[in-house]
DNA sequence: CCCTTACCCTGATAGC
DNA sequence: TGCTATCAGGGTAAGG
C-alpha cells in the first residue's frame, strides 16, 4: 500500500531512470487500469513517439509531463498506484508477471511495466491542451503537501476545529493533507499520543503541534530510508523493503507496545483497521 | 453541506 | 490438513 513516501521513492527512481527517451510503443493487457483515455488505441497512440521531461508527485499522483520530438508539449502521463500498483523498470524480455497491466516500450530494450496484483491502479494521458486537473479529476482536491510549508501548525489547527469526524479519519482525507494512508495515520497518532478515535476538534493546541511535528518527521525518515519503511513495496529495480520492519503499531495488534508494554488494540474507524497503544495514546 | 458506507479486486490468513 | 469466509484499503459514488 504505497504511501506518500513510497510514491516520493518511485518518483525519485523514475526520474533516475525514464527521463529523455522517446517511447516506442506500448501495451494494455487490462484496459480498466486506463482511466483516460479509456481505450487502449487512443491512450497508446498519445504515447507513442513523446519522451518524459520529469516525473512530479502531488499526495499519492505521479504526474510526468511529455513533449514531442520537436519539443511540442505531448500532454502528460499519471499514474496512481492504489492499493498493490508497482512501476518495474527493466528489459522488455524480462518473465512477465501475470499481474502486468501496462507496458511502455522505451529504447535499448527497455521498458516500464505496471504490475497491479488487485488492480485498483489507474494510468492517464492527459491530451497537450488539456489541464491535468481536469482529467485527473483526483487532484483538485487534494490538500496541501505535507512536506511543504503550505502544511503549517496554523493550517492543522484550523483545518482539525471545524471537523468533527474523527481524528483518524481526517488523517486519511486527501483533501485536508495529501499522501497519508493508513499504516503512516496510525504511526504518527502513536507518536503524537493520540487514540485514532479522538474528535478531531477536541485536540488542544499541545496534541495539534505534536500531530504535526509527527507527520513531518515520520514522513522524512520514511523518505530518508527509501520509503521501504512499513509496507511491503518494491522498488523500480524489483527490489523488497524490509516489510513490518519499524512499524510501531500498525499490524502489532495483541502485541506489546514498545513503549510501555500494554497489549496494542485494534479497532475499526471509518472502515479501516486503526492500531494503537490503550496506554501511550489519550 | 457534512459525514458514512459500499464498492471495486485478489492474495493472505483466520477459523472451523 | 484442507477448505471456506473474511480481511486488507485508496479513491469515488451513492446514501443518510
Amino acid at each position: 500500500m504505497p504511501e506518500l513516501p513510497e510514491v516520493e521513492t518511485v518518483r525519485r527512481g523514475l526520474n533516475r531512470l525514464t527521463l529523455n527517451q522517446i517511447v516506442q510503443g506500448g501495451e494494455v493487457l487490462l484496459e480498466r487500469t486506463l482511466a483516460y483515455p479509456v481505450s487502449m488505441q487512443e491512450f497508446l497512440r498519445g504515447l507513442r513517439g513523446v519522451s518524459i521531461t520529469s516525473w512530479q508527485r502531488r499526495g499519492k499522483y505521479l504526474l510526468a509531463p511529455l513533449h514531442q520530438s520537436d519539443d511540442r508539449p505531448g500532454g502528460w502521463l499519471g499514474v496512481h498506484l492504489r492499493m498493490t500498483g508497482q512501476l518495474l523498470w527493466g528489459d522488455r524480455e524480462d518473465p512477465l508477471s501475470p499481474h502486468t497491466r501496462v507496458r511502455l516500450f522505451f529504447p535499448e530494450g527497455k521498458e516500464l511495466r505496471f504490475v497491479d496484483i488487485r488492480t485498483f491502479g489507474k494510468m492517464w494521458w492527459v491530451p497537450p491542451d488539456r489541464d491535468p486537473e481536469t482529467i485527473i479529476t483526483g487532484l483538485q482536491k487534494l490538500g496541501p503537501e505535507p512536506l511543504t510549508d503550505n502544511f503549517s501548525p496554523i493550517y492543522l489547527s484550523k483545518t482539525l476545529a471545524k471537523t468533527q469526524r474523527r481524528i483518524k479519519t481526517v488523517l486519511l482525507d486527501q483533501q485536508a493533507i495529501a499522501g497519508l494512508g493508513n499504516i503512516y495515520a496510525d504511526e504518527v497518532l502513536f507518536k503524537s499520543g493520540i487514540r485514532p478515535e479522538a474528535i478531531a476538534s477536541h485536540l488542544d493546541k499541545k496534541q495539534v503541534d505534536r500531530l504535526h511535528q509527527a507527520i513531518v518527521e515520520v514522513l522524512e525518515t520514511a523518505i530518508a530510508k527509501g520509503g521501504t519503511t512499513f509496507s511491503n513495496f518494491l522498488s523500480l529495480l524489483g527490489v523488497p523493503g524490509n516489510y513490518g520492519d519499524t512499524a510501531l503499531v500498525y499490524g502489532r495488534k495483541g502485541k506489546p507496545c514498545l513503549h510501555c508494554s500494554r497489549a496494542i488494540e485494534r479497532i475499526k474507524i471509518g472502515g479501516r483497521s486503526s492500531h494503537f497503544c490503550p496506554q501511550c495514546q489519550t
